[in-house]
RNA sequence: GGCGGUGUAGCUCAGUUGGUUAGAGCAUGCGGCUCAUAUCCGCAGUGUCCGGAGUUCGAAUCUCUGCACCGCCA
């Protein structure tokens, strides 16, 4: 095992079919918190998102428009990255299954399970829809017809390339029987479990009914289907198979691939047999999140209802769109997104609880040292609990952090802010700056204050990489320099630094 | 139909291996402070722990059963 402490997460590729709304921001905004995160526990992070390109829908879409299916990628991948620019999101890499590299890695693996003997020239055969180009098996299909047009469907028969994955049913169910944490949540592990134990079929990896794909090696009359070609992207992007930068070498097997539940089987199966099959190591985890409704409805086009991230990031701010959406709703369970839940939040969490401490934090030293911090002197008991509670809860946070558990997390931080406000009823600083003779001890509450203030926006960046660095650079630090690994303990302060008044982070909202 | 899960305060949920008056946050009511973005701190509640039966000295927790809701079944 390999010491050295690096990290390696994903989100899905984005299908560019489809425009980017809340639940792309919401996986992608999981992974760029947890990227964060263990960056600044001194990993060294790979942070990959991207976008699937291929497919007849994207070819049927972009003939629609007059465009080739290219264009239409490049247009739709520039709102992808775009909005992840503007969600302040650090991914490492991004890649596009239309890439060259993308092409190579995939029909590397696909050449070296066939040549393993796992993969062999088959007939497909289910129903089909020919308006829309579509297959579909029988227990989709809507009283025999068409479930996305209505249509008939005719019983066809298509020549294809199948992969033998029914070979490695027992392998699978051994391999996540062995490692409880494979797949997360656990009732996303038991509906694998019961999926695998009712028997895998071989499946069908190629088709021959549309072009927009990757060509099968030594039969261009076939595409690769679009999920073997999909899935491969978590190591084409790495330099799988030549491996020239050596990423392949240093971040494979990925620590950890976030999904929506939606595709849940075809990262804990398809992807891991692919793996097993190409003699390559699985993923050390899988976890599959929610969805979100939208005021208490499910999110459709017809209901025009879809969030579009853009427009709640103008009108909100980044960071609170951040911290709601991890906040709001555990990691792994559906949840609700509401104007009213996320007002709520932004006043009372952020405004009222965080931007507050912070404000009358400043605001004292201000008024009383000339926003100097002096030397702390003797330690009192309010100051002890507090620092207790500072170095116990840290490690809590870290624990949450750890276990994908992100809205604990920021429950657990903002135990640290209520700790905070209430150490300032605790030691009243506005009685002691009437006296002279409490100077000292004034002082030692106003350092104590703000370094737990340091603290907490340490804690908070990675949800939050704006705010943390504002409230850094109030507190007269570099933002650059504030590694959890190296100044997560208490104290480390500099006496004689001067600390800025602070501005509201976080105006309230009216409503 | 098969498998899995959920049902606890007005709302969202915690409740470890069954053990004294069942908890947290939000919302509500009352009190306190004045440094602060009228913010903060403290106190107070209220619960047939879905229904029923059983095991036990003792069940929100275990067993059976009924009801309701949810997920998966290429």
């Amino acid at each position: 095992m390999s010491v050295d402490k690096r990290f390696y997460l994903t989100t899905p590729i984005y299908y560019v079919n489809d425009v980017p709304h809340i639940g792309h921001a919401y996986t992608t905004l999981a992974c760029d918190v947890m990227a964060r995160y263990k960056r600044a526990r001194g990993y060294e992070v790979s942070f990959l998102t991207g976008t699937d390109e291929h497919g007849q829908k994207v070819e049927k879409a972009a003939h629609a428009k007059g465009e080739t299916p290219l264009e239409l990628a490049d247009r739709v991948v520039k709102r992808f990255q775009s909005l992840w620019e503007k969600l302040n999101i650090s991914n490492t890499d991004f890649i596009r299954t239309s890439q060259e590299r993308h092409k190579l890695a995939v029909q590397e693996i696909f050449r070296t399970i066939e040549a393993k003997g796992d993969i062999y020239l088959g007939e497909y055969e289910d129903w089909y829809c020919t308006p829309c180009e579509t297959f579909w098996t029988e227990t989709n299909l809507l009283d025999g017809n068409c479930p996305d047009c209505g249509r008939p469907t005719d019983k066809l028969k298509e020549e294809s390339y199948f992969f033998r994955m029914s070979k490695y049913q027992d392998q699978m169910l051994e391999h996540i029987e062995a490692n409880p944490d494979f797949i997360q949540p656990k009732t996303r592990r038991n509906e694998i479990l019961s999926f695998l134990r009712e028997g895998l079929r071989d499946l069908s990896i190629s088709r021959t009914t549309f072009s927009w794909g990757i060509p099968v090696p030594g039969n261009d009359k076939h595409v690769i289907y679009v999920w073997f070609d999909a899935l491969t992207n978590y190591i084409s992007a790495l330099g799988y198979p030549n491996d020239s930068n050596d990423d392949f070498n240093k971040f494979w097997p990925c620590d950890a691939h976030v999904i929506g539940k939606d595709i849940l089987r075809f990262h804990t199966i398809y992807w891991p047999t692919f793996l097993l099959a190409a003699g390559l190591p699985l993923p050390k985890k899988i976890f599959a999140h929610g969805w979100w409704t939208v005021e208490g409805q499910k999110m459709s086009k017809s209901l025009a209802n879809v969030v579009e991230p853009n427009m709640l990031i103008d009108k909100y701010g980044v960071d609170a769109i951040r911290y709601f959406l991890l906040r709001e709703v555990p990691f792994g369970l559906d949840g609700d997104f509401s104007h009213s839940a996320l007002v709520h939040r932004i006043n009372s969490d952020l405004a009222n609880d965080l931007g507050n401490l912070v404000s009358r934090s400043t605001a004292m030293l201000s008024k009383y040292f000339k926003g100097e911090l002096t030397t702390p002197c003797k330690e009192t008991d309010i100051d002890k609990v507090l620092r207790d509670k500072f170095i116990q809860i840290v490690a809590v946070v870290y624990k949450h952090m750890e276990a994908f558990a992100f809205n604990k997390a920021l429950q657990s931080i903002w135990e640290l802010v209520s700790a905070a406000n209430k150490y300032i009823d605790d030691s009243a600083p506005w009685t002691l700056a009437k006296d002279d003779d409490q100077r000292e001890r004034l002082g030692t509450v106003m350092y104590n204050l703000l370094e737990a203030v340091r603290l907490i926006s340490l804690l908070v960046t990675p949800f939050m990489p704006d705010t943390g660095a504002r409230i850094c650079t109030i507190l007269g630090i570099d933002p650059e320099d504030q590694q959890l690994d190296k100044h997560d303990s208490w104290g480390l302060l500099k006496p004689g630094t001067m600390v800025e008044k602070a501005t509201p982070l976080f105006p309230r909202i009216e409503t």
